[in-house]
DNA sequence: AATTAGCACTGTAATCATGTGAGTGCTAAT
DNA sequence: ATTAGCACTCACATGATTACAGTGCTAATT
C-alpha cells in the first residue's frame, strides 16, 4: 500500500524469502515468532505479522486457516525461484558421485538418460523422469537387406546414426540375389521419404523394378511404414516414485492414487509434455520450471516439475526431470537438474557416439 | 479333535470357504450370525462360532483382536486357492475385450507381452506384472558389418531370430575392405563363443589375421562382449500399480512405500524372480500361486504373487503375472492369467512368428 | 452326543466435551 | 514507523462415555 504496485520492498522480499526457506525446510506454515526467532530477523514479531498480512494481500503467502502461519503461495515460489542467483552449488561429493555414475561406460542414449534419472532420483530425494522425445518425420537414409533364411530377409534401415531392423518373412524362398535388388531399389526409390510419400504409383514402380520379386515389395514397403511410424514413438519414464511418499503433502490417498495413475498413462503424459515442451525444447538451454497450476497436468496441480532438455548436435534426445512438491528445495533441485543434463551431453559429445544405436531387444 | 489332524470335516470344509469368499468380498473379518445369515449356512451362530474355534485352532483361521470376526490365514488361502476346482470362467465380454485388444497388430514379443499385462491389470483390478527373463549363454551365430561412415561402422549380430546391432568408431578411417575382412575374420573365429571364451590367444590371433586393420580388432571385440553380455538383461515392468490403493490393505504409508521401492528395485527383483521361477519355468505349465510368507519377496508377505510363464517353442519367452492382496479373487485372477499366457502363447505359435518379426500374412 | 439359546465379557470405534497452544489482528503506547 | 500487549480463533490432543459387533462358555434342547 506504501510500495508500488508490483514491487516489493527490500524489507518485505527479505522476510518472503525467509517464510520460503523456512517452508521448505521444515514444511509447515510459518509464524511470525518463529521468523524473528530462527531466521534473525530484526524486526518485532509484531512488525512482521504487519507485512505478512500485506503479503498475503498481494497473494505471495497463504494462509491455511487463521491460526495458522503462512506458507508461500505459488506466486510466492515464483518469485523465489524467480530471484534465485545465488544458485547452489553441487557438494564435491555430490559431483563425484555424478561423473562416476555417469562414466560407467554407457554408450546408449537410452541407457545413459536412465542411469541419470536414477541418479537425479537418489540425489534430490524427488521423483525423477526420463524423456525421450517423440521423434517426427523419420527419413529412412539407407537401406541394406540381409538374407537370415531361405524365406526370411533382415531389412536394415539407416536413419540418420540409428539402425532399426525388421524382418521380413516370405512364403516363398528368397535368393540372395533378390536381397540384393531390393536394396538397390530401396536405396534408389525409397529414401528420405516420409510415410506419406509411399503412394500406390511409386509402389507399382518398385515392383515394375524388382520383376520376377515383385512379391517382395508390398510386404517389405509395409514393414518400413510399420517401423518408421512407430519409431521412437517416445518414451517417458519415472524412478523413486516412492520417494513421494516421504513427503506429508502427499499423504492423502486419493491424491497420490491420481498421481500414480497419471504417472502410468505414460503415453497420454508423453503427448502433452512433447506438445508442450516442444515448444520449448526449440527454446534454448535453460532449466525450465512448473510450479502448481502452471503445470500441463492438472493432477499435478500442487507439485513442481522441474526439468532440462538435453540436446546432441542439436537435436533434443531427451529431457530430465525432477518432480516433487511445491514446496522443493529448488536451490539444490535446479542445481541438480543443471548438471546432471550438462554431464549427460558431455558424455554424449565427448564418446561422440549417437543416439540410439541398436534398437534393441525384438 | 474329534477330526483327524488334518483332514477337515465336510462342515468345516464349508464354513471356511465361506469366510474366504465372504472376506474376499469385503475384506472384513467375518462373524459367525453374518455367516448363518448371508451365506446360508444351516446351522445356529454357536455351531458355526465352535467350528470356527476350531479351524483357528487348527491354523486355517486368524482373530485380530477378540472381539473381532475371523480372517483367513495364510494356510487358510493356501486350502482354499488348492481346492478350488470350480475354476471361473471368463465371461463373454471379457474375452472379447481379450481376443480384441491382442489382436491388434502387435508382433514383437515386447510389445505384447506389455499390453497383455495392462490388460491384465485392467481387468482384475490388481497390479500386473509382465517378466521377460534373462537370456543367458547368448551366442552370435553370424556377424555383418556395414560402413556408415568413413570412420564408424556397424557391427550387425544375428543371434537366433534377432538382431543386434552396434555402432564401432575408429578413429582412422575404415575402407569398405576392411569391414569385409573383419566379419569374415569374426564369422570364422568369434561365432558362437561366450564371452569367457573370448580369449587374449584368440584376440591375437584374431589381430594376425586381420593385417594392417588390426586396430579394428580389439575395439570391435569390446563392443561385441558389451552386446552379448548386457544382452537381454532380462526385463521386469509393472502396471496399474495405483489399482492397490484401492484396496484397504495398502493404505499403510510406509508399507505402500516399501512395496513401492521394491516395485523400482527391478534388477534385485528379475534376479530374485528369476533364480526361484528358474526352476519353475522348467516345471510345466501351470499357473504358480505364492500366498504371502510364501513369497520370495519379504516385503510382499501380505500380498499374493499369481503369475505363469509364456512359451514360444519350448522355451520361456516371458511370464504374466498379478499381484495383490492376499484377499484376491482367486479364482478370477487364476482363469485370468490363464487365459492371456494362454492367449499370447497362440498368437506366438500362430503368427509363427519367432521373437521380433512382422507378421508375415495379413 | 450334538446342537442351540442365552448371556456375560471384551476390545474397537465413534462421538463429544474440554483444554491447550500457536498464531493472528488490532489498538494503544513508544 | 515500530512494538508491546491482549483478546480472539481454530486445529489438535486428550479423555470419558457410549455403542456395538463378535466371541466363549454354560445350560437347555433335541
Amino acid at each position: 500500500m506504501h510500495e508500488d504496485n508490483n514491487i516489493l520492498s527490500e524489507r518485505k522480499k527479505l522476510i518472503l524469502k525467509a517464510i520460503i526457506d523456512a517452508h521448505i525446510e521444515n514444511g509447515e506454515p510459518v509464524g511470525s515468532k518463529f521468523l524473528m526467532q530462527t531466521k534473525q530477523i530484526a524486526y518485532s514479531s509484531a512488525t512482521i505479522r504487519n507485512e505478512m498480512a500485506e503479503l498475503e494481500d498481494m497473494g505471495y503467502l497463504e494462509q491455511p486457516h487463521t491460526s495458522a502461519g503462512r506458507i508461500p503461495s505459488e506466486m510466492g515460489y515464483r518469485f523465489y525461484v524467480n530471484s534465485l542467483v545465488d544458485r547452489y552449488n553441487l557438494t564435491q561429493n555430490e559431483i563425484a558421485e555424478l561423473k562416476q555414475m555417469l562414466k560407467v561406460k554407457q554408450v546408449e542414449v537410452d541407457t545413459i538418460l536412465q542411469s541419470a534419472m536414477q541418479l537425479a532420483s537418489r540425489l534430490t530425494n524427488y521423483t525423477a523422469m526420463a524423456l525421450k522425445p517423440r521423434q517426427m518425420r523419420i527419413l529412412v537414409d539407407r537401406y541394406e537387406l540381409m538374407r537370415l533364411d531361405e524365406c526370411t530377409l533382415v531389412l536394415i534401415m539407416v536413419i540418420g546414426q540409428t539402425i532399426k531392423t525388421k524382418h521380413i518373412r516370405s512364403q516363398i524362398p528368397v535368393t540372395q540375389e533378390a536381397g540384393i535388388r531390393l536394396a538397390v531399389v530401396l536405396n534408389e526409390k525409397a529414401t528420405g521419404k516420409t510415410a506419406e510419400e509411399f503412394t500406390m504409383p511409386l509402389l507399382m514402380e518398385m515392383e515394375a523394378m524388382m520383376g520376377e520379386y515383385e512379391f517382395l515389395v508390398a510386404p517389405v514397403m509395409k514393414g518400413i511404414c510399420e517401423t518408421i511410424t512407430s519409431f521412437d514413438g517416445g518414451e517417458i519414464r519415472f524412478d523413486g516414485i516412492n520417494r513421494l511418499l516421504s513427503y506429508p503433502e502427499y499423504y492423502d490417498m486419493e491424491r497420490l492414487k491420481e498421481l500414480l495413475a497419471l504417472f502410468e498413462r505414460k503415453d497420454d503424459l508423453l503427448r502433452i509434455l512433447s506438445e508442450e515442451t516442444g515448444v520449448n525444447m526449440s527454446a534454448d538451454e535453460k532449466v525450465q520450471i512448473y510450479i502448481g497450476r502452471e503445470n500441463l497436468v492438472k493432477i499435478m496441480d500442487n507439485s513442481t516439475l522441474i526439468f532440462k532438455t538435453i540436446r546432441h548436435q542439436g537435436i533434443p534426445v531427451g529431457a530430465i526431470g525432477i518432480i516433487g512438491p511445491t514446496r522443493m528445495d529448488y536451490k539444490r533441485v535446479i542445481a541438480m537438474v543443471d548438471s546432471l543434463t550438462k554431464g549427460v551431453s558431455n558424455i554424449l559429445a565427448e564418446g561422440d557416439i549417437t543416439p540410439g544405436l541398436p534398437d534393441g531387444n525384438k
